[in-house]
DNA sequence: CCCTTTTATAGTCAACCTGACTGTAAAAGG
DNA sequence: CCTTTTACAGTCAGGTTGACTATAAAAGGG
């Protein structure tokens, strides 16, 4: 801060923007409100706004969560920032400084407009365009930063109920990485990974849909995968 | 942005941090400034400055990286951003919202205290303490991020000059993990990946200190490490 | 009620990667 | 000249991964 003495500030406004994500049917979709006033009167965004004076931006993004998908409790909820986007004129009317933040959603309740925006709504992610200011840029960072995350975290049984399969893990890397996994592998990897899942004690079996009934498991208490769980590369570069 | 218009906003002055990274003789040092007034007068802190109306935080970044390390070509610099620390009362005398960036240098020109601040320094990292504001915490921050991305990307040469021999690379991931690495193991895995590091064509060698001669390479264009070179798992994580 | 489809789960096998280690070469310093 | 230091080549066993086969247990359709 060595110009913070010297030089006058400019004031800015300071708001958070929420990607949030979900699977519905091993599908990822994501969390957009749409707009009612000018500028982007009509189009779609993503959830946020205004950070409060006696709120840090984490703060504020859980309780535009909360108030964006009407869930009472959020306070379990996967959310994690991404970055922060300062571009001059990224908002035409005033000088605007948007921390963006990344949430994961296990089970997607119809999202209710709450607050203030005029309708909210899961989107499958990839069937929005054009979205209110830089919001697809924010959105497909998000979406990028889960994906990595997923390699090398156990990020991705914050998609899932407190207890699942290993089908619906599975699913969950699926959708995300847009890649189907090899079942088998898929199951060694997870259960040879300590901490990253607990099985269910109880005669525990779910009868989802059609198949053999599976056992269920509960999030364990790593939260790094060693070694990671790696995206196929999708070529090797060339020298 | 669904409260952005109807909810009052309050103004925040936003400026920017930066943990700025190097190695001497093999040790990571930080670029820290030393406070002149209050708060904090006499501390050390990071340098960092106020975002100018017309700039984002990434251009603010660059300017004050250019002027605390005296630099007159930052360009090719690797600067990236951390993440945003907006705590009410991280600044005692107003609402400062500060977006914290990491900067990496190949060597340590002495800092000159440019800009404004009394005087900048490398510090080696670890031997200051109780910094100003919350920046101990953006430091730690920023250390840890640099090393995990020393595993997954191709981050270690931006530590280097242009033309390095591959026991200076490895000095970075030890000095930045903190571990020894076996030497021909390091060698291997490095040539293995491909576009890491190529080799410089001529008869390059290089006479820095005793042993024997080492060839010389050259950052190669790869960003991202396929597969990662992982920090030894500290310890498995009991179930 | 049988047969097909779907999913879960067990297991095999070869290729690859990694960590630990040995050996040789080429310089500097005493 | 001998020791130390660093670079570099190579070996070897164990672990991990990708590809694949096989079996079990359910649902759905005829």
């Amino acid at each position: 801060m060595s110009g913070y003495d010297r030089h006058a500030y400019e004031p800015f406004a300071v708001t958070v923007d929420l990607a949030v994500f979900t699977l519905r049917a091993g599908v990822l979709h994501g969390l957009l409100v749409e707009r009612g006033e000018e500028p982007y009167a009509g189009r779609w965004a993503l959830p946020g706004g205004f950070v409060r004076p006696d709120e840090s931006a984490e703060t504020a993004a859980r309780r535009e969560l909360a108030e964006e998908t009407g869930l009472t409790d959020v306070s379990g909820l996967h959310l994690e920032q991404l970055r922060t986007y300062s571009e001059p004129g990224r908002d035409p009317r005033m000088r605007v400084v948007s921390v963006a933040f990344t949430a994961l959603l296990p089970d997607a309740p119809e999202a209710r407009g709450g607050g203030d925006a005029a309708q909210a709504r899961w989107i499958p992610y990839g069937s929005a365009r054009a979205l209110a200011f830089d919001h697809d840029r924010i959105l497909a960072d998000a979406r990028e930063r889960v994906g990595a995350k997923l390699e090398y975290s156990c990020l991705a049984t914050a998609f899932c109920p407190p207890e699942f399969t290993l089908g619906e893990l599975r699913q969950v890397y699926e959708a995300v990485w847009g890649t189907p996994l090899d079942r088998p592998n898929f199951r060694r990897k997870v259960l040879a990974t300590p901490g990253f899942v607990e099985p269910v004690p109880g005669a525990a079996r779910l009868t989802g849909g059609r198949g053999k009934p599976a056992a269920l498991y509960r999030a364990g208490p790593a939260a790094a995968l060693h070694p990671p769980l790696l995206r196929t590369p999708r070529e090797g570069r060339p020298a």
